[in-house]
RNA sequence: GCCGGAGUGGCGGAAUUGGCAGACGCACCGGACUUAAAAUCCGGCGAACCGCGAGGCUCGUACCGGUUCGACCCCGGUCUCCGGCACCA
C-alpha cells in the first residue's frame, strides 16, 4: 500500500459499521426543535443504482448532513417504488415470482446506499407493495370513490399492445407507448377513472404559491393543465330539433364561419346521417379513421381528412347557412366535440378549407398593407380590427370577444366557458404487480367499495404467469370471487390493478410516519413533519409525478388529513449524467457502474466528484480523469491533515496566543472564507461545485501556510484542519470520520456542529482596487478598508498617479465604486 | 409550428447579479525530489502583436447593433444547440 494514499476501502467500512452499530441517522421524534423535511424520489427497484441515482442522493445527502450540523432536526427517509411491470416481466422470463424479485432487488440497493455512506433513516422505508403500505393506497382510492372522484367508464382507451395494457394520456409518448414504444391503439374498454379535472383549477392557480420551485417546471405544469378560456356558442341545424354546442377562444371571429365540423365519434352524427344517402360513405369513413389511428401515429402529422355529413347549421350571429362537416383533426374528448370553423384565422381550419374548397372569410383586419384580405396565403391568428362583422365592425377583436360573448349570454344562445387540456386520470391496469383496485362488483349493488376494516385486499399468490392474454389475476378464483359488501350475495373483485403512479402519490405523507398500523399516519406526526421542504430528483417527472402528488396531497387535505395542500415547498430538478455526450445506456456501451467506482477510488471520491463536475441542475458529463482529480485532492487533504496533526493532537483550541504575522492572518482569513462560501453554496445556493472549490482553495492556503511559516502557530494549524474535516464531512464522510478521529476527538462527526466564522477576520485593513481609465484596468491601487466614494476619489487624486494614467488627457469624471474600482473617464484625443 | 432554456480558454465550469472575465479542477508545459520512473511538492497556462528582458499593447464571454463612465450580465435583431407540448378549437 503506498503510504501517501489513504486506505479508502478500509475507512469506508469501518465508518459504514459503525454508523450502523450506532444508530445514527435515526430521525429523533423531537416535536419542539425546528424540522427539515429533505427528500429525494424514491426508485424503482430495477436492482442497481445508476449513476443518475447516485447524483441525485449524493445532492440530498450532502444537504441533509449539513443541516444536521445546522442544528435542524432532519427527516431524511428513502423507500421504494416496488410495484411495476419489469417485476412481473422477471415472473413470466424466469419464473421468479414478482414478489421474490422485487426484494432480492431492494436489498441489493439498499447495500449499495449503505457503500455510498448516504446517511438515510432505514427505520422509515417503505415499499410500496407491502400490503401495509398499499393498504392506505387502496383506503384513498375509496375516499376519491366515496366523494364521486372515482368512476368507472367505458372508452376508447390507449392500448399497448406489447404490455397488454392500457396506458394513461400521460403515458403516451409521440403515439407510442413510454415504456416499449409499441404503436398505442384504441380499445373500447370499462376503465377507473380519477376526477383530476375537478382539481384543474386548483393545481393552476396554487403553481404561484411554489415560489421555491424552478419556473420551467411551473410552465410546464401550466402548459399541461392547459387552461383555456373562451365561449360556448348553439347553432341550430336545420331539419333536426337539437342545436348543435360548440366551444371556441375566438367568440370574436363568429361572423368568419364558413362551415362546422364534428368529431367523427360525435353522437349527433349518427343521428343525423342514418337513413340518409351519406349514411354509408360516413361508415366508411370511420372505419378507415379507426384503422388509421392504429397504425404508426407518431409520424409528423396527419394529414387532413374530412367528410360533408349533407347537413346545414345555422350561425346563430347572422343567421348563416353552413356545411356541416365530419374531419379527423377534431376530437370528441375536448370541448363540445365539435367546433365552429373560421379558415381566415385558423391555421387548421385554413388547411381543411383550402383543400376542400370551403369559403373563407376575413373578420379580423391585421392592418398590415402586405396582408391582401382576399387572397390570405394563410390564417391570421393575431389580433386586429374587425370587418364584415355588423354591429362589431370596428372594435378592436380583444374587446370584440368580450362583446360577442354578451349577446351570446343575452340572447341565450350560449355562454363564456372554461376548458382544460388536462383529462381525468386513467388508473386501471390489466396487470398483477400493482395495487389491487379495492372494489367488487355486485349484480345487485352495482360498484360497491370494499369494507375499510377488511383492507388490504391482497395480491393472491396463486396466479400463473404467462405474458399472454389478460391479466394474471384472471387466474385466480379465490381473489375474485368474494360476496358483496352491502348485501352480502356472491359478487366479483375488480381484477385491474392500480397505475403505479398512484403508489408514489403520497408516500412522502407516509414517511412522516411510516409504520403505523392504524393509521395512514398520525396528524400529529404529519403536521410537524409536512410539508417536505426540499425535494430532489429528475425532470423527467417535472409533469406526471409531480402533478399527480400535488393532486393527492389537495385531496387528502380536503377531507382532514393532510396537513398542507402542496406537498413540496422547494423543488431541485438536477440535470441527466452523459457520458460522451450522450445518456448512459447500454446500447451505447457507455455505462459506467456506481459499484465499479466505489471499489476503484472509494464512495467518497464519486460523491465528491460528482458534485464537483457540475452544478446540480445542469447536464454532468462523466470524466474518468476529473474521477481522478477528486481522488487525488482527498489524498491531498489526508497527507495535509496527517501530517500537520501529529504536531497538534491534543491541543485545546484555546491554547496560547497567536503571532500576527502575514501568513497567520492569510491563513485564518482563508478559514474564515472558507466556512463562510460553503455554508452558503450548499444551505442557500445548492451549490456544490463552487462550495468544493472553496474548500479547494483553503487546502491550498493550508499547503501554502507550511510552505512559507518559519514556526507553525500549532493553535491556529489545529483550528484550521479541524474546520476543514468538519467543512469537507458532508461531501466525503467516511474520510472525515477517520481524520475526526485521528486529530483526537473522541466524539462521533456526524452531526458535530458546523464551524463559525468571524465576519472581521475576513477583512484586511488595506483593500487593493483596480484604476481603470475609459473602462480599461490601467492600474492599482491599495487604499484603506471601508472607503466610501468621496474618500475613495480623493485617495486616486493624492495617489498622484493621475497625470501617469492620464496621459495629460483631460479628466472629463471620475466615478469611484468603494472596495472594487475607481473610473476615470477622459478625452479620447 | 407553439412555448421554454442555454451558448464563456483545449475540456468541466467560476464571476458576490451592471464593476478587475476565466476562481477551482482536468489536460498540457517547466522546476524540485529520485540512480530512474511513478507518486508528491512548487511554478506556468485565453489569443495576436511589440520587446533580449522586466514589461507593454490590442483583441476576447455564439453573431450584429444599442443603452451605460463601465455589459458575460440590461434592450433589439440573427444563428446554433438542448428541452417541453404537438391537430386541445
Amino acid at each position: 500500500m503506498d503510504s501517501s494514499k489513504y486506505d479508502f476501502k478500509a475507512v469506508e467500512e469501518k465508518w459504514q459499521a459503525r454508523w450502523r452499530e450506532a444508530g445514527l441517522f435515526r430521525t429523533p421524534e423531537d416535536f419542539d426543535r425546528e424540522k427539515y423535511y429533505l427528500l429525494e424520489m424514491f426508485p424503482y427497484p430495477s436492482g442497481k443504482l445508476h449513476m443518475g441515482h447516485v447524483r441525485n442522493y449524493s445532492i440530498g445527502d450532502v444537504t441533509a448532513r449539513f443541516l444536521k450540523m445546522k442544528g435542524y432536526n432532519v427527516l431524511h427517509p428513502m423507500g421504494w417504488d416496488a410495484f411495476g411491470l419489469p417485476a412481473e416481466n422477471a415472473a413470466i422470463q424466469h419464473g421468479i415470482h414478482p414478489n421474490v424479485w422485487t426484494r432480492d432487488n431492494i436489498s441489493a440497493m439498499r447495500g449499495q446506499c449503505e457503500r455510498l455512506g448516504l446517511a438515510y433513516d432505514w427505520d422509515r422505508e417503505v415499499a410500496t407493495c407491502d400490503p401495509e403500505y398499499y393498504r392506505w393506497t387502496q383506503w384513498i382510492f375509496i375516499q376519491f370513490f366515496k366523494r364521486g372522484l372515482a368512476y368507472k367508464k367505458k372508452n376508447p382507451v390507449n392500448w399497448c399492445p406489447s404490455c397488454n395494457t392500457v396506458l394513461a394520456n400521460e403515458q403516451v409518448v409521440e403515439g407510442g407507448c413510454e415504456r416499449c414504444g409499441t404503436a398505442v391503439g384504441k380499445r373500447d374498454l370499462d376503465q377507473w377513472y380519477l376526477k383530476i379535472t375537478d382539481y384543474a383549477q386548483r393545481l393552476l392557480d396554487d403553481l404561484d404559491k411554489l415560489g421555491g420551485w424552478p419556473s420551467k417546471v411551473k410552465l410546464m405544469q401550466r402548459n399541461w393543465i392547459g387552461r383555456s378560456e373562451g365561449a360556448e356558442a348553439d347553432f341550430s341545424i336545420k331539419g333536426f330539433d337539437k342545436k348543435l354546442r360548440i366551444f371556441t377562444t375566438r367568440p370574436d371571429t363568429l361572423f368568419g364561419v364558413t362551415y362546422m365540423v364534428l368529431a367523427p365519434e360525435h353522437p349527433y352524427v349518427k343521428e343525423l346521417t342514418d337513413g340518409t344517402e351519406y349514411e354509408a360513405t360516413v361508415a366508411d369513413f370511420l372505419r378507415k379513421l379507426q384503422y388509421v389511428s392504429d397504425i404508426d401515429r407518431s409520424s409528423a402529422e396527419i394529414e387532413k381528412e374530412g367528410l360533408f355529413i349533407g347537413r346545414y347549421a345555422v350561425n346563430p350571429m347572422n343567421g348563416r347557412e353552413v356545411p356541416i362537416y365530419i374531419a379527423n383533426y377534431v376530437l370528441m374528448d375536448y370541448g363540445t366535440g365539435a367546433i365552429m370553423a373560421v379558415p381566415a384565422h385558423d391555421a387548421r381550419d385554413f388547411d381543411f378549407a383550402v383543400k376542400y374548397g370551403l369559403g373563407i372569410i376575413p373578420v379580423v383586419d391585421p392592418g398590415d398593407p402586405d396582408i391582401d384580405l382576399d387572397h390570405l396565403r394563410e390564417a391570421f391568428v393575431a389580433e386586429g380590427t374587425m370587418i364584415n362583422s355588423g354591429e362589431f365592425d370596428g372594435m378592436g377583436s380583444r374587446e370584440c370577444k368580450e362583446a360577442v360573448t354578451r349577446r351570446l349570454e343575452d340572447e341565450g344562445t350560449g355562454e363564456r366557458a372554461v376548458n382544460f387540456r388536462l383529462r381525468d386520470w386513467l388508473i386501471s391496469r390489466q396487470r398483477y404487480w400493482g395495487t389491487p383496485i379495492p372494489m367488487i362488483h355486485c349484480d345487485a349493488c352495482g360498484w360497491v367499495p370494499e369494507k375499510e376494516e377488511n383492507l388490504p385486499v391482497l395480491l393472491p399468490t396463486d396466479v400463473e404467469f404467462t405474458g399472454k392474454g389478460e391479466s394474471p389475476l384472471t387466474t385466480s378464483k379465490s381473489f375474485q370471487e368474494t360476496v358483496c359488501p352491502i348485501c352480502g350475495e356472491p359478487a366479483k373483485r375488480e381484477i385491474d390493478t392500480m397505475d403505479t403512479f398512484l403508489d408514489s402519490s403520497w408516500y412522502f405523507l407516509r414517511f412522516t410516519d411510516a409504520h403505523n398500523s392504524g393509521d395512514i399516519f398520525s396528524a400529529e406526526r404529519a403536521k410537524y413533519w409536512m410539508a417536505v421542504d426540499q425535494y430532489i430528483g429528475g425532470v423527467e417527472h417535472a409533469i406526471l409525478h409531480l402533478l399527480y402528488a400535488r393532486f393527492f396531497t389537495k385531496f387528502l387535505y380536503d377531507i382532514g388529513r393532510s396537513p398542507t395542500g402542496e406537498p413540496f415547498e422547494n423543488l431541485l430538478t438536477q440535470g441527466m449524467v452523459l457520458k460522451d455526450g450522450a445518456k448512459m445506456s447500454k446500447s451505447l456501451g457507455n455505462v459506467v457502474s456506481p459499484d465499479e467506482i466505489i471499489g476503484r477510488y472509494g464512495a467518497d471520491t464519486a460523491r465528491l466528484f460528482i458534485l464537483f463536475a457540475s452544478p446540480p441542475e445542469k447536464e454532468l458529463e462523466w470524466s474518468d480523469r476529473g474521477v481522478e482529480g477528486s481522488y487525488r485532492f482527498l489524498n491531498r487533504v489526508w497527507r495535509i491533515v496527517t501530517e500537520l496533526s501529529n504536531e497538534t493532537v491534543g491541543l485545546s483550541l484555546d491554547a496560547g496566543a497567536t503571532t500576527g504575522a502575514p501568513e497567520y492572518r492569510e491563513l485564518d482569513r482563508a478559514r474564515n472564507r472558507a466556512i463562510k462560501k460553503v455554508a452558503r453554496d450548499i444551505g442557500e445556493r445548492f451549490n456544490f461545485n463552487t462550495a468544493i472549490s472553496a474548500i479547494m482553495e483553503f487546502v491550498n492556503a493550508l499547503y501554502r501556510y507550511r510552505e512559507v511559516a518559519r514556526e507553525p502557530d500549532v493553535t491556529l494549524v489545529r483550528r484550521a484542519i479541524t474546520d476543514l474535516i468538519l467543512l469537507l464531512s458532508p461531501f466525503a464522510p467516511h474520510i472525515c470520520e477517520e481524520m475526526w478521529e485521528l486529530t483526537g476527538h473522541d466524539s462521533a462527526l456526524y452531526g458535530a456542529p458546523w464551524p463559525e466564522y468571524d465576519e472581521s477576520a475576513l477583512m484586511s485593513s488595506e483593500v487593493e482596487i483596480a484604476l481603470q481609465v475609459n473602462g480599461r484596468v490601467k492600474g492599482r491601487l491599495s487604499v484603506v478598508q471601508g472607503l466610501n466614494a468621496a474618500g475613495l476619489e480623493a485617495a486616486v487624486r493624492d495617489s498622484g498617479l493621475l497625470d501617469q494614467l492620464t496621459a495629460g488627457r483631460e479628466i472629463v469624471k471620475i466615478i469611484p465604486v468603494p472596495g472594487r474600482l475607481v473610473n476615470i473617464v477622459v478625452k479620447e484625443r
